[in-house]
DNA sequence: GTGCGCAATATTGTATACAATCGAATAGAA
DNA sequence: TTCTATTCGATTGTATACAATATTGCGCAC
Protein backbone atom coordinates (compact mmCIF):
# COMPACT_ATOMS: atom_id res chain seq x y z
CA UNK A 1 0.00 0.00 0.00
CA UNK A 2 2.86 2.26 0.44
CA UNK A 3 5.25 1.08 -1.62
CA UNK A 4 3.65 1.71 -5.15
CA UNK A 5 5.79 3.60 -7.55
CA UNK A 6 3.94 4.13 -10.69
CA UNK A 7 0.87 4.62 -9.43
CA UNK A 8 1.56 7.88 -8.10
CA UNK A 9 3.09 9.21 -11.07
CA UNK A 10 0.19 8.27 -13.65
CA UNK A 11 -1.91 9.57 -10.78
CA UNK A 12 -0.16 13.16 -11.33
CA UNK A 13 -0.17 12.95 -15.14
CA UNK A 14 -3.78 12.80 -15.34
CA UNK A 15 -5.89 15.23 -12.82
CA UNK A 16 -4.87 15.49 -9.26
CA UNK A 17 -7.71 14.81 -6.71
CA UNK A 18 -7.87 16.63 -3.33
CA UNK A 19 -6.22 13.33 -1.48
CA UNK A 20 -3.65 12.62 -4.20
CA UNK A 21 -2.54 16.47 -3.15
CA UNK A 22 -2.75 15.57 0.08
CA UNK A 23 -0.90 12.33 0.43
CA UNK A 24 1.90 14.36 -2.22
CA UNK A 25 2.39 17.35 0.02
CA UNK A 26 2.25 15.00 3.53
CA UNK A 27 4.88 12.90 1.52
CA UNK A 28 6.85 15.71 0.74
CA UNK A 29 6.69 16.97 4.02
CA UNK A 30 6.98 13.94 5.53
CA UNK A 31 11.04 13.18 3.26
CA UNK A 32 11.98 16.76 4.91
CA UNK A 33 11.53 18.07 0.88
CA UNK A 34 9.46 20.66 2.48
CA UNK A 35 10.56 22.44 5.44
CA UNK A 36 8.74 24.10 8.43
CA UNK A 37 7.43 27.18 7.95
CA UNK A 38 7.41 27.11 4.02
CA UNK A 39 4.53 29.01 2.95
CA UNK A 40 1.82 26.68 0.80
CA UNK A 41 0.10 29.06 -1.43
CA UNK A 42 -3.35 28.41 -3.05
CA UNK A 43 -2.15 29.68 -6.73
CA UNK A 44 1.60 28.15 -6.48
CA UNK A 45 -0.18 24.32 -5.83
CA UNK A 46 -3.32 25.07 -7.92
CA UNK A 47 -0.97 25.54 -11.35
CA UNK A 48 1.34 22.63 -10.02
CA UNK A 49 -0.87 20.14 -9.96
CA UNK A 50 -3.11 21.84 -12.27
CA UNK A 51 -6.29 21.90 -10.13
CA UNK A 52 -8.83 25.13 -8.84
CA UNK A 53 -8.13 26.08 -5.72
CA UNK A 54 -10.99 24.84 -4.30
CA UNK A 55 -9.32 20.93 -4.45
CA UNK A 56 -6.03 22.74 -2.92
CA UNK A 57 -8.32 24.30 -0.62
CA UNK A 58 -9.54 21.16 0.61
CA UNK A 59 -6.58 19.65 0.54
CA UNK A 60 -4.90 21.94 2.83
CA UNK A 61 -7.59 21.69 5.11
CA UNK A 62 -6.81 17.91 5.14
CA UNK A 63 -3.41 18.11 6.05
CA UNK A 64 -4.11 21.04 8.37
CA UNK A 65 -6.55 18.68 10.70
CA UNK A 66 -3.37 16.76 10.67
CA UNK A 67 -1.40 18.85 12.52
CA UNK A 68 0.98 19.44 9.54
CA UNK A 69 0.02 22.12 8.32
CA UNK A 70 -1.35 25.46 10.13
CA UNK A 71 -3.99 27.85 8.63
CA UNK A 72 -3.70 31.11 9.83
CA UNK A 73 -6.95 33.15 8.87
CA UNK A 74 -6.18 35.43 5.66
CA UNK A 75 -2.48 34.72 5.55
CA UNK A 76 -2.77 31.40 4.01
CA UNK A 77 -1.22 27.93 5.00
CA UNK A 78 2.14 26.84 5.94
CA UNK A 79 4.06 23.63 7.23
CA UNK A 80 3.59 23.83 10.89
CA UNK A 81 6.18 24.10 13.30
CA UNK A 82 5.96 22.78 16.40
CA UNK A 83 6.97 24.56 19.44
CA UNK A 84 9.46 22.55 21.78
CA UNK A 85 6.63 21.53 23.85
CA UNK A 86 4.53 20.39 21.21
CA UNK A 87 7.13 18.34 20.72
CA UNK A 88 7.43 17.38 24.24
CA UNK A 89 3.35 16.46 24.24
CA UNK A 90 3.62 14.59 20.67
CA UNK A 91 6.34 12.19 22.40
CA UNK A 92 4.70 11.31 25.80
CA UNK A 93 1.27 10.53 23.57
CA UNK A 94 3.35 8.41 21.47
CA UNK A 95 4.39 6.96 25.02
CA UNK A 96 1.29 6.35 25.72
CA UNK A 97 -0.25 4.52 22.94
CA UNK A 98 2.56 2.53 21.38
CA UNK A 99 4.21 0.02 23.46
CA UNK A 100 0.80 -1.26 24.55
CA UNK A 101 0.19 -1.41 20.72
CA UNK A 102 3.47 -3.43 20.09
CA UNK A 103 2.36 -5.27 23.00
CA UNK A 104 -1.10 -6.33 20.74
CA UNK A 105 1.25 -6.34 17.48
CA UNK A 106 3.50 -9.23 19.51
CA UNK A 107 0.04 -11.54 19.89
CA UNK A 108 -1.56 -10.95 16.46
CA UNK A 109 1.36 -11.03 14.17
CA UNK A 110 1.27 -13.04 11.29
CA UNK A 111 4.37 -14.55 9.29
CA UNK A 112 3.58 -11.88 6.32
CA UNK A 113 3.36 -9.09 9.00
CA UNK A 114 7.26 -9.84 9.92
CA UNK A 115 8.09 -10.28 6.48
CA UNK A 116 6.59 -6.73 5.44
CA UNK A 117 8.30 -5.31 8.45
CA UNK A 118 11.34 -6.82 7.62
CA UNK A 119 11.27 -5.82 4.17
CA UNK A 120 10.34 -2.23 5.35
CA UNK A 121 13.70 -2.13 6.97
CA UNK A 122 16.12 -3.57 4.53
CA UNK A 123 14.15 -0.12 1.74
CA UNK A 124 14.68 2.02 4.62
CA UNK A 125 18.59 1.05 4.72
CA UNK A 126 18.60 1.36 0.79
CA UNK A 127 17.27 4.52 1.08
CA UNK A 128 20.20 5.24 3.74
CA UNK A 129 23.01 3.65 1.28
CA UNK A 130 21.65 5.95 -1.30
CA UNK A 131 21.87 9.02 0.65
CA UNK A 132 18.21 9.22 0.82
CA UNK A 133 18.07 11.05 4.42
CA UNK A 134 14.14 11.53 3.65
CA UNK A 135 12.93 8.97 2.71
CA UNK A 136 15.05 6.90 5.06
CA UNK A 137 13.19 8.71 7.71
CA UNK A 138 10.07 8.74 6.03
CA UNK A 139 10.36 5.03 5.90
CA UNK A 140 11.55 4.83 9.55
CA UNK A 141 8.26 6.20 10.39
CA UNK A 142 6.06 3.81 7.96
CA UNK A 143 7.78 0.86 10.33
CA UNK A 144 6.34 2.55 13.76
CA UNK A 145 2.72 2.75 11.33
CA UNK A 146 3.14 -0.59 10.15
CA UNK A 147 3.20 -1.76 13.88
CA UNK A 148 0.07 0.19 15.06
CA UNK A 149 -1.58 -2.23 11.40
CA UNK A 150 -0.77 -5.28 12.22
CA UNK A 151 -1.95 -4.47 16.07
CA UNK A 152 -5.25 -3.98 14.21
CA UNK A 153 -7.12 -1.18 15.81
CA UNK A 154 -7.94 1.95 13.12
CA UNK A 155 -8.88 4.04 15.57
CA UNK A 156 -5.35 3.75 17.50
CA UNK A 157 -3.63 3.46 13.86
CA UNK A 158 -5.23 6.57 12.67
CA UNK A 159 -3.83 8.48 15.76
CA UNK A 160 -0.13 6.80 15.48
CA UNK A 161 -0.08 8.25 12.31
CA UNK A 162 -1.07 11.99 12.83
CA UNK A 163 2.09 11.35 15.59
CA UNK A 164 4.18 10.40 13.55
CA UNK A 165 3.41 12.71 10.67
CA UNK A 166 3.94 15.35 13.16
CA UNK A 167 7.39 13.50 14.43
CA UNK A 168 8.87 14.04 11.28
CA UNK A 169 8.58 18.11 11.60
CA UNK A 170 9.82 17.83 15.06
CA UNK A 171 12.55 15.92 13.58
CA UNK A 172 13.20 18.48 11.21
CA UNK A 173 13.60 21.17 14.11
CA UNK A 174 15.49 19.41 16.91
CA UNK A 175 16.95 16.33 15.80
CA UNK A 176 20.64 16.64 17.08
CA UNK A 177 22.14 13.01 16.64
CA UNK A 178 23.48 12.72 13.83
CA UNK A 179 23.25 9.07 12.61
CA UNK A 180 20.33 7.12 12.41
CA UNK A 181 21.91 3.79 12.25
CA UNK A 182 21.46 3.01 16.23
CA UNK A 183 17.26 3.37 15.83
CA UNK A 184 17.46 1.03 12.99
CA UNK A 185 19.24 -0.98 15.68
CA UNK A 186 16.00 -0.93 17.69
CA UNK A 187 13.79 -0.89 15.11
CA UNK A 188 15.35 -4.52 14.50
CA UNK A 189 15.01 -5.90 18.05
CA UNK A 190 11.74 -4.92 17.73
CA UNK A 191 10.93 -7.50 14.91
CA UNK A 192 12.66 -9.78 16.64
CA UNK A 193 10.60 -9.91 19.54
CA UNK A 194 7.42 -9.42 17.55
CA UNK A 195 7.98 -12.56 15.69
CA UNK A 196 8.91 -14.37 18.46
CA UNK A 197 5.26 -13.32 19.74
CA UNK A 198 7.36 -12.01 23.38
CA UNK A 199 4.38 -9.39 23.72
CA UNK A 200 6.17 -8.11 26.88
CA UNK A 201 9.50 -7.50 25.57
CA UNK A 202 8.00 -5.58 22.46
CA UNK A 203 6.17 -3.38 24.54
CA UNK A 204 9.40 -2.90 26.80
CA UNK A 205 11.48 -2.19 23.62
CA UNK A 206 8.91 0.11 21.98
CA UNK A 207 8.99 1.86 25.56
CA UNK A 208 12.21 2.68 25.75
CA UNK A 209 13.16 3.22 21.79
CA UNK A 210 10.57 5.92 22.33
CA UNK A 211 12.12 7.84 25.11
CA UNK A 212 15.47 7.35 23.46
CA UNK A 213 13.98 9.68 20.74
CA UNK A 214 12.32 11.91 22.83
CA UNK A 215 15.57 12.94 24.66
CA UNK A 216 17.99 12.77 21.38
CA UNK A 217 15.49 16.03 20.75
CA UNK A 218 17.79 19.51 21.19
CA UNK A 219 14.88 22.11 22.83
CA UNK A 220 16.75 24.84 21.78
CA UNK A 221 14.66 26.06 18.71
CA UNK A 222 16.03 27.88 15.18
CA UNK A 223 13.44 28.96 12.38
CA UNK A 224 14.15 27.29 9.41
CA UNK A 225 14.46 29.16 6.28
CA UNK A 226 11.56 29.16 3.69
CA UNK A 227 12.08 27.74 0.39
CA UNK A 228 10.52 27.74 -3.10
CA UNK A 229 7.41 25.35 -4.11
CA UNK A 230 7.67 24.97 -7.89
CA UNK A 231 11.26 23.42 -7.70
CA UNK A 232 10.77 20.94 -4.94
CA UNK A 233 7.30 19.81 -5.88
CA UNK A 234 7.91 19.78 -9.20
CA UNK A 235 11.34 18.92 -9.96
CA UNK B 1 -15.14 28.10 27.74
CA UNK B 2 -17.51 25.40 26.94
CA UNK B 3 -20.36 27.10 29.02
CA UNK B 4 -21.24 30.58 27.48
CA UNK B 5 -25.15 30.99 26.36
CA UNK B 6 -25.10 34.24 24.43
CA UNK B 7 -22.33 33.81 22.43
CA UNK B 8 -23.36 31.26 20.22
CA UNK B 9 -26.42 32.77 19.91
CA UNK B 10 -25.31 36.14 18.44
CA UNK B 11 -23.15 34.19 16.73
CA UNK B 12 -25.79 32.68 14.89
CA UNK B 13 -28.00 35.39 14.31
CA UNK B 14 -25.16 37.60 12.35
CA UNK B 15 -23.10 35.13 9.83
CA UNK B 16 -22.42 31.85 10.63
CA UNK B 17 -18.84 30.88 10.02
CA UNK B 18 -17.42 27.36 9.33
CA UNK B 19 -16.12 27.00 12.54
CA UNK B 20 -19.52 27.80 14.16
CA UNK B 21 -21.15 25.82 11.92
CA UNK B 22 -18.87 22.61 12.93
CA UNK B 23 -19.29 23.73 16.95
CA UNK B 24 -23.12 24.01 16.36
CA UNK B 25 -23.49 20.84 14.30
CA UNK B 26 -21.06 18.75 16.35
CA UNK B 27 -22.89 20.18 19.77
CA UNK B 28 -26.30 18.75 18.27
CA UNK B 29 -24.50 15.47 17.25
CA UNK B 30 -23.32 15.30 21.01
CA UNK B 31 -26.70 15.59 22.75
CA UNK B 32 -28.55 13.21 20.20
CA UNK B 33 -30.59 15.52 18.18
CA UNK B 34 -29.33 14.87 15.25
CA UNK B 35 -28.89 10.77 14.84
CA UNK B 36 -26.38 8.22 13.45
CA UNK B 37 -27.17 7.76 9.83
CA UNK B 38 -29.05 11.32 9.57
CA UNK B 39 -28.07 12.97 5.82
CA UNK B 40 -26.21 16.64 6.16
CA UNK B 41 -27.14 18.30 2.75
CA UNK B 42 -25.10 20.41 1.56
CA UNK B 43 -28.07 22.86 0.50
CA UNK B 44 -30.02 22.21 3.40
CA UNK B 45 -27.27 23.17 5.60
CA UNK B 46 -26.46 26.75 3.84
CA UNK B 47 -30.06 27.50 3.59
CA UNK B 48 -30.32 26.64 7.58
CA UNK B 49 -27.17 28.81 8.41
CA UNK B 50 -27.25 31.59 5.64
CA UNK B 51 -24.38 30.97 3.90
CA UNK B 52 -22.48 29.58 1.10
CA UNK B 53 -22.51 25.72 -0.26
CA UNK B 54 -18.48 26.44 0.99
CA UNK B 55 -18.69 27.59 4.13
CA UNK B 56 -21.02 24.70 4.73
CA UNK B 57 -18.72 21.94 2.96
CA UNK B 58 -15.37 23.43 5.09
CA UNK B 59 -17.49 22.68 8.18
CA UNK B 60 -18.49 18.80 7.30
CA UNK B 61 -15.03 17.86 5.85
CA UNK B 62 -13.83 19.77 9.38
CA UNK B 63 -16.16 16.95 11.19
CA UNK B 64 -15.46 14.29 9.19
CA UNK B 65 -11.91 14.80 9.98
CA UNK B 66 -13.09 14.31 13.63
CA UNK B 67 -14.68 11.14 12.71
CA UNK B 68 -18.59 12.06 13.90
CA UNK B 69 -19.54 12.72 9.91
CA UNK B 70 -18.93 10.35 7.31
CA UNK B 71 -18.59 11.57 3.42
CA UNK B 72 -19.67 9.38 1.02
CA UNK B 73 -18.01 10.74 -2.16
CA UNK B 74 -20.83 11.82 -4.86
CA UNK B 75 -23.69 11.08 -1.74
CA UNK B 76 -22.84 13.72 0.60
CA UNK B 77 -22.36 13.62 4.30
CA UNK B 78 -24.08 11.73 7.14
CA UNK B 79 -23.65 11.45 10.61
CA UNK B 80 -21.47 8.65 11.58
CA UNK B 81 -22.85 5.21 12.47
CA UNK B 82 -20.35 3.71 14.23
CA UNK B 83 -19.83 -0.32 13.94
CA UNK B 84 -19.41 -2.20 16.93
CA UNK B 85 -15.84 -2.94 16.21
CA UNK B 86 -15.08 0.89 15.88
CA UNK B 87 -16.66 1.31 19.45
CA UNK B 88 -14.75 -2.01 21.17
CA UNK B 89 -11.46 0.41 19.26
CA UNK B 90 -12.61 3.93 20.65
CA UNK B 91 -12.99 2.50 24.61
CA UNK B 92 -9.77 0.28 23.78
CA UNK B 93 -7.78 3.89 23.00
CA UNK B 94 -9.72 5.51 25.50
CA UNK B 95 -7.90 3.52 28.04
CA UNK B 96 -4.91 4.12 27.17
CA UNK B 97 -4.71 7.44 27.06
CA UNK B 98 -7.23 9.04 29.92
CA UNK B 99 -5.62 6.96 32.92
CA UNK B 100 -2.29 8.29 32.52
CA UNK B 101 -3.77 11.88 31.94
CA UNK B 102 -6.39 11.48 35.35
CA UNK B 103 -2.65 10.62 36.81
CA UNK B 104 -1.15 13.23 35.71
CA UNK B 105 -4.09 15.80 36.24
CA UNK B 106 -4.27 14.87 39.79
CA UNK B 107 -0.42 15.89 39.75
CA UNK B 108 -1.51 19.45 38.25
CA UNK B 109 -4.83 20.43 39.62
CA UNK B 110 -4.98 23.99 40.92
CA UNK B 111 -8.29 24.93 43.08
CA UNK B 112 -9.94 26.37 40.07
CA UNK B 113 -10.06 23.14 38.26
CA UNK B 114 -11.10 21.22 40.60
CA UNK B 115 -13.87 24.28 41.18
CA UNK B 116 -14.45 24.23 37.93
CA UNK B 117 -15.22 20.39 37.75
CA UNK B 118 -17.43 20.54 40.15
CA UNK B 119 -20.01 22.94 38.91
CA UNK B 120 -19.48 20.91 35.89
CA UNK B 121 -20.87 17.87 37.42
CA UNK B 122 -23.88 20.05 38.96
CA UNK B 123 -24.45 21.37 35.73
CA UNK B 124 -24.67 17.86 34.41
CA UNK B 125 -27.50 17.03 37.64
CA UNK B 126 -29.39 19.97 36.51
CA UNK B 127 -29.88 18.96 33.02
CA UNK B 128 -30.79 15.43 34.09
CA UNK B 129 -33.35 16.70 36.80
CA UNK B 130 -34.60 18.93 33.63
CA UNK B 131 -35.10 16.43 31.83
CA UNK B 132 -32.47 16.61 29.14
CA UNK B 133 -30.64 13.39 28.90
CA UNK B 134 -28.80 14.49 25.47
CA UNK B 135 -27.10 17.79 27.09
CA UNK B 136 -26.06 15.60 30.21
CA UNK B 137 -24.80 13.24 28.10
CA UNK B 138 -22.55 16.31 26.93
CA UNK B 139 -21.78 17.37 29.83
CA UNK B 140 -20.83 13.87 30.94
CA UNK B 141 -18.19 13.83 28.21
CA UNK B 142 -17.56 17.47 28.62
CA UNK B 143 -16.11 16.44 32.19
CA UNK B 144 -13.86 13.90 30.85
CA UNK B 145 -12.42 16.71 28.48
CA UNK B 146 -11.60 18.60 31.56
CA UNK B 147 -9.65 16.05 32.97
CA UNK B 148 -7.64 16.14 29.99
CA UNK B 149 -7.03 19.79 29.63
CA UNK B 150 -6.12 19.99 33.44
CA UNK B 151 -2.87 17.57 32.61
CA UNK B 152 -1.75 20.23 30.35
CA UNK B 153 -1.44 18.49 27.09
CA UNK B 154 -3.13 19.61 23.93
CA UNK B 155 -2.23 17.41 22.08
CA UNK B 156 -3.56 14.56 24.34
CA UNK B 157 -6.52 17.06 25.04
CA UNK B 158 -7.49 16.96 21.28
CA UNK B 159 -7.10 12.99 20.91
CA UNK B 160 -9.96 12.42 23.80
CA UNK B 161 -11.97 15.43 21.88
CA UNK B 162 -11.98 13.22 19.27
CA UNK B 163 -12.67 9.83 21.02
CA UNK B 164 -15.03 11.72 23.52
CA UNK B 165 -17.00 12.77 20.36
CA UNK B 166 -17.33 9.10 18.89
CA UNK B 167 -18.09 8.01 22.05
CA UNK B 168 -21.19 10.22 22.05
CA UNK B 169 -22.47 8.50 18.96
CA UNK B 170 -21.21 4.81 20.21
CA UNK B 171 -23.25 5.52 23.22
CA UNK B 172 -26.19 6.79 21.27
CA UNK B 173 -26.02 3.14 18.98
CA UNK B 174 -25.13 0.48 21.38
CA UNK B 175 -25.96 1.76 25.33
CA UNK B 176 -28.03 -0.32 27.25
CA UNK B 177 -28.03 0.90 30.48
CA UNK B 178 -31.01 3.19 31.67
CA UNK B 179 -29.58 5.23 34.42
CA UNK B 180 -27.04 7.72 33.89
CA UNK B 181 -26.65 8.14 37.87
CA UNK B 182 -23.91 5.20 38.49
CA UNK B 183 -21.41 7.19 35.88
CA UNK B 184 -21.88 10.29 37.74
CA UNK B 185 -20.97 8.60 40.80
CA UNK B 186 -17.86 7.60 39.16
CA UNK B 187 -17.32 11.12 38.28
CA UNK B 188 -18.07 12.48 41.94
CA UNK B 189 -14.91 9.44 42.82
CA UNK B 190 -12.97 10.59 40.45
CA UNK B 191 -12.83 14.22 41.60
CA UNK B 192 -11.99 13.97 45.14
CA UNK B 193 -9.18 11.91 44.30
CA UNK B 194 -7.98 14.46 41.98
CA UNK B 195 -8.85 17.21 44.76
CA UNK B 196 -6.11 15.14 47.22
CA UNK B 197 -3.81 14.71 44.52
CA UNK B 198 -3.75 11.38 44.42
CA UNK B 199 -2.62 10.33 41.43
CA UNK B 200 -2.73 6.41 41.07
CA UNK B 201 -6.03 6.42 42.87
CA UNK B 202 -7.35 9.22 40.06
CA UNK B 203 -5.44 6.75 37.29
CA UNK B 204 -7.63 3.48 38.55
CA UNK B 205 -10.52 5.00 39.53
CA UNK B 206 -10.51 6.49 35.87
CA UNK B 207 -9.79 3.14 34.23
CA UNK B 208 -12.54 1.17 36.47
CA UNK B 209 -14.63 3.49 35.15
CA UNK B 210 -13.63 3.26 31.22
CA UNK B 211 -13.96 -0.77 31.52
CA UNK B 212 -17.49 -0.29 33.21
CA UNK B 213 -18.40 2.06 30.24
CA UNK B 214 -16.95 -0.37 27.78
CA UNK B 215 -18.69 -3.25 29.35
CA UNK B 216 -21.76 -1.59 29.23
CA UNK B 217 -22.50 -1.23 26.00
CA UNK B 218 -24.45 -3.68 23.89
CA UNK B 219 -22.78 -4.97 20.49
CA UNK B 220 -25.74 -6.07 18.84
CA UNK B 221 -26.20 -3.09 16.58
CA UNK B 222 -29.63 -1.36 15.54
CA UNK B 223 -29.61 1.27 12.60
CA UNK B 224 -31.15 4.67 13.86
CA UNK B 225 -33.87 6.09 12.03
CA UNK B 226 -32.97 9.62 10.28
CA UNK B 227 -34.66 12.57 11.00
CA UNK B 228 -35.23 15.84 9.00
CA UNK B 229 -32.70 18.73 9.73
CA UNK B 230 -34.49 22.00 9.50
CA UNK B 231 -36.75 21.30 12.43
CA UNK B 232 -34.00 19.55 14.40
CA UNK B 233 -31.74 22.71 14.06
CA UNK B 234 -33.61 26.00 13.47
CA UNK B 235 -36.70 25.17 15.93
C1' DG C 1 -47.47 -8.50 -10.62
C1' DT C 2 -42.64 -8.23 -10.77
C1' DG C 3 -38.30 -6.97 -12.56
C1' DC C 4 -35.53 -4.29 -15.52
C1' DG C 5 -34.12 -0.18 -18.01
C1' DC C 6 -34.35 4.52 -18.99
C1' DA C 7 -35.26 9.25 -18.20
C1' DA C 8 -35.88 13.11 -15.00
C1' DT C 9 -34.55 15.24 -10.88
C1' DA C 10 -31.72 16.36 -7.23
C1' DT C 11 -27.26 16.53 -5.08
C1' DT C 12 -22.49 16.79 -4.99
C1' DG C 13 -17.85 18.01 -7.36
C1' DT C 14 -15.29 21.56 -9.72
C1' DA C 15 -14.11 25.94 -11.63
C1' DT C 16 -14.39 30.77 -11.86
C1' DA C 17 -15.52 35.52 -10.48
C1' DC C 18 -15.85 38.89 -7.00
C1' DA C 19 -15.04 40.82 -2.22
C1' DA C 20 -12.26 41.36 1.83
C1' DT C 21 -8.06 41.36 4.08
C1' DC C 22 -3.18 41.55 4.72
C1' DG C 23 1.62 43.01 3.68
C1' DA C 24 4.97 45.74 1.34
C1' DA C 25 6.56 49.67 -0.72
C1' DT C 26 6.47 54.48 -0.95
C1' DA C 27 6.09 59.09 0.39
C1' DG C 28 6.05 62.48 3.81
C1' DA C 29 7.09 64.71 8.25
C1' DA C 30 9.62 65.01 12.55
C1' DT D 1 17.74 59.19 9.26
C1' DT D 2 13.78 57.18 11.15
C1' DC D 3 9.18 56.63 12.10
C1' DT D 4 4.49 56.73 10.51
C1' DA D 5 0.65 56.90 7.35
C1' DT D 6 -1.25 55.65 3.03
C1' DT D 7 -1.75 53.47 -1.17
C1' DC D 8 -1.06 49.59 -4.16
C1' DG D 9 -0.48 44.79 -5.04
C1' DA D 10 -1.12 40.11 -3.90
C1' DT D 11 -3.48 36.48 -1.50
C1' DT D 12 -7.18 34.46 0.77
C1' DG D 13 -12.43 34.20 1.81
C1' DT D 14 -16.93 33.76 -0.15
C1' DA D 15 -20.47 33.18 -3.49
C1' DT D 16 -22.21 31.59 -7.74
C1' DA D 17 -22.39 29.01 -12.12
C1' DC D 18 -21.60 24.85 -14.48
C1' DA D 19 -20.43 19.72 -14.91
C1' DA D 20 -20.62 15.06 -13.26
C1' DT D 21 -22.78 11.68 -10.66
C1' DA D 22 -26.30 9.33 -8.04
C1' DT D 23 -31.09 8.52 -6.87
C1' DT D 24 -35.84 8.39 -7.76
C1' DG D 25 -39.82 7.46 -10.40
C1' DC D 26 -42.09 5.88 -14.40
C1' DG D 27 -42.96 2.92 -18.22
C1' DC D 28 -42.40 -1.23 -20.55
C1' DA D 29 -41.68 -6.03 -21.21
C1' DC D 30 -41.92 -10.56 -19.41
Amino acid sequence: MTVTISAPKSQRARTATANSITDDLSRAIHEHRLAPGTKLGENDLSEIYGVSRAIVRTALQSLAHHQIVEIQRNRGAFVAQPTSTEAHEVFEARELLEPRTAHAAALKAQQSDITLLTSHISQEHAALDAGDRGRALYLSGQFHLEIARIADNKTITDMVKVLVARSSLIIALYWQRESAICESKAHHALIEAIAKGDAGRSQELMQSHLVDLHSALNLHKMPAAVNNLKQILMG
